[in-house]
DNA sequence: CTTTATGATTGTCA
DNA sequence: TGACAATCATAAAG
């Protein structure tokens, strides 16, 4: 108010010394500075009325208020009103030009995203929770993972609503004010020299101001959500151990994928819907796991004896259905890895399953069962010499004809100890046998290891 | 409590 | 970018 009035008191005096040429404008002549000895009679109107807009906060509401009347009723007031409203046209115009600038504010921008990233803005993200859910509704004993995660939602929720709401109530205030202020300088237009550009300016004004009450709101609210992620998610070390079924699928995919254990996105996502956790935990999974089998295998044996002997008997069944229906039939794609242990070769079905490997030893010899064109059969044959993982030995009649493979596969697709297969890169057979790096187990071929395990693949 | 197992993160490499 | 290796931090086992 005391701006606007000063505002149009300068500019006023401006008008005023403006025909007398009088530098610096800023200052407001006293209101009898010029005597009136021009003997203009106008311009002791104007003093006049200077002197009475000067006086005028210095009065009481009644005088003032019949002051107001008296000037309104005054007869130069038209002229003035007219003359007064372009001045301000002016020097609103300059003013604007100066502070009239939006820049997409970057902080507001980072915020606005953050705030959107998380969930907390923007749409109601059903489908967040509604996975969160169904995870939790799917996996069978890892419930308490998804306890925390819906314990975190319902937080974030919180949060959000809050937001919200407070939100909506600076929208709110802030809507009431600009009509309030708006009707405020409308009403006063009447009697006082405003624009609507002016008034676009002061909403304007009121809005940067509720849009900085509004930025402050978003970063403590991206506080909070920071602390909520610190406490729950980001808390990542605090993890969780799977279920004991999902480490189940996990490693059975593993173990019967061991000589390629690099499963593709689909094969990635089919596990993690199995397992009811993500994909890049899967990820994770097959990432320790790896560095953590090659790192010690002899430690893991039990377990890959374990999933192989799990699968033995499937795959067993599917080999033999193979090799008895189709006989002739090129078996290029043998997802028939045979997983089995030796000491189950003297034991109770020791004699089909021997039957049944040398037929495919000889069948691979020769000509009726052509080389399988995958680091699977290869892998066998790599085991079967002993070649392969420590501690992956096999009894000695196996390890016999294993040596025959051997040979029949060094003249066939020409093995080479020591040298790796460009058939079965990118990821799998190295020189030492294993995937990418492994360690040469080869020469450690200590019998009394146990038995071992002749792992295979069924990569389907 | 200590040790081991394990999921996740980080930095590096091809 | 995915894989790997080292590492972290916690869960579970002893």
């Amino acid at each position: 108010m005391m701006e606007e009035q000063a505002r149009i008191m300068q500019a006023l005096s401006g008008v005023t010394l403006a025909g007398h040429s009088v530098q610096g404008g800023m200052g407001l002549p006293p209101p009898h500075g010029h005597e009136g000895t021009d003997g203009d009679g106008r311009k002791q109107d104007i003093g006049d009325i200077l002197h009475q807009i000067m006086t005028i906060t210095d009065q009481s509401l009644d005088e003032a208020q019949a002051k107001k009347h008296g000037l309104n009723c005054h007869r130069m007031k038209p002229a003035l009103f007219s003359v007064l409203c372009e001045i301000k046209e002016k020097t609103g115009l300059s003013i604007r030009g100066a502070q009239e600038q939006d820049p997409p504010d970057p902080q507001l921008m980072r915020l606005d995203n953050m705030l959107l990233a998380e969930g907390v803005s923007g749409p109601e993200k059903g489908g967040g929770s509604a996975a969160a859910t169904a995870a939790a509704a799917a996996a069978g004993g890892g419930a308490d993972n998804s306890i925390e995660h819906s314990d975190y939602r319902a937080k974030l929720t919180q949060i959000r609503q809050i937001y919200h709401t407070e939100l909506e109530k600076y929208e709110q205030a802030c809507n009431e004010f600009t009509t309030h202020v708006m009707n405020l300088l409308r009403e006063q237009s009447r009697t006082r020299p405003i624009s609507p550009k002016e008034i676009e300016r002061m909403v304007g004004i009121i809005h940067r101001k509720f849009s900085s009450i509004q930025m402050q709101l978003k970063q403590s609210t991206c506080e909070a959500v920071m602390i909520l992620r610190s406490r729950f998610l980001d808390a990542r070390r605090k993890r969780r151990n799977f279920s004991k079924q999902a480490t189940e699928i996990l490693n059975e995919y593993f173990y019967s994928h061991l000589s390629n254990p690099y499963p593709s996105e689909e094969a990635k996502e089919e596990l993690a819907k199995k397992c009811s956790i993500t994909v890049s935990q899967v990820s994770n999974w097959f990432g320790n796991k790896r560095i953590r089998y090659k790192k010690n295998i002899g430690k893991f044996q039990e377990e890959a004896n374990l999933y192989a002997a799990k699968t033995a008997v499937t795959a067993t069944h599917a080999v033999a259905a193979a090799i008895h229906n189709s006989q002739a039939n090129s078996p290029t794609t043998p997802n028939s890895g045979f997983q089995m242990k030796d000491e189950e070769f003297q034991l109770d079905s020791a004699e089909s399953k021997n039957s049944l490997l040398t037929n495919m030893f000889t069948a691979g010899s020769s000509a009726s069962f052509s080389l399988p064109n995958s680091g699977d059969m290869f892998m066998s044959m790599q085991s079967l010499n002993g070649a392969s993982y420590q501690g992956a030995q096999v009894g000695t009649n196996v390890q016999s004809q294993g040596d025959t493979i051997h040979h029949a596969i060094s003249q066939t697709v020409g093995y080479n100890d020591g040298l790796r297969h460009p058939m079965y890169s990118p990821h799998s057979l190295n020189g030492n046998g294993g995937w990418h790096g492994a360690p040469t187990p080869s020469s450690v071929t200590s019998p009394n290891e146990g038995p071992g395990s002749v792992h295979s693949d069924t990569s389907n």
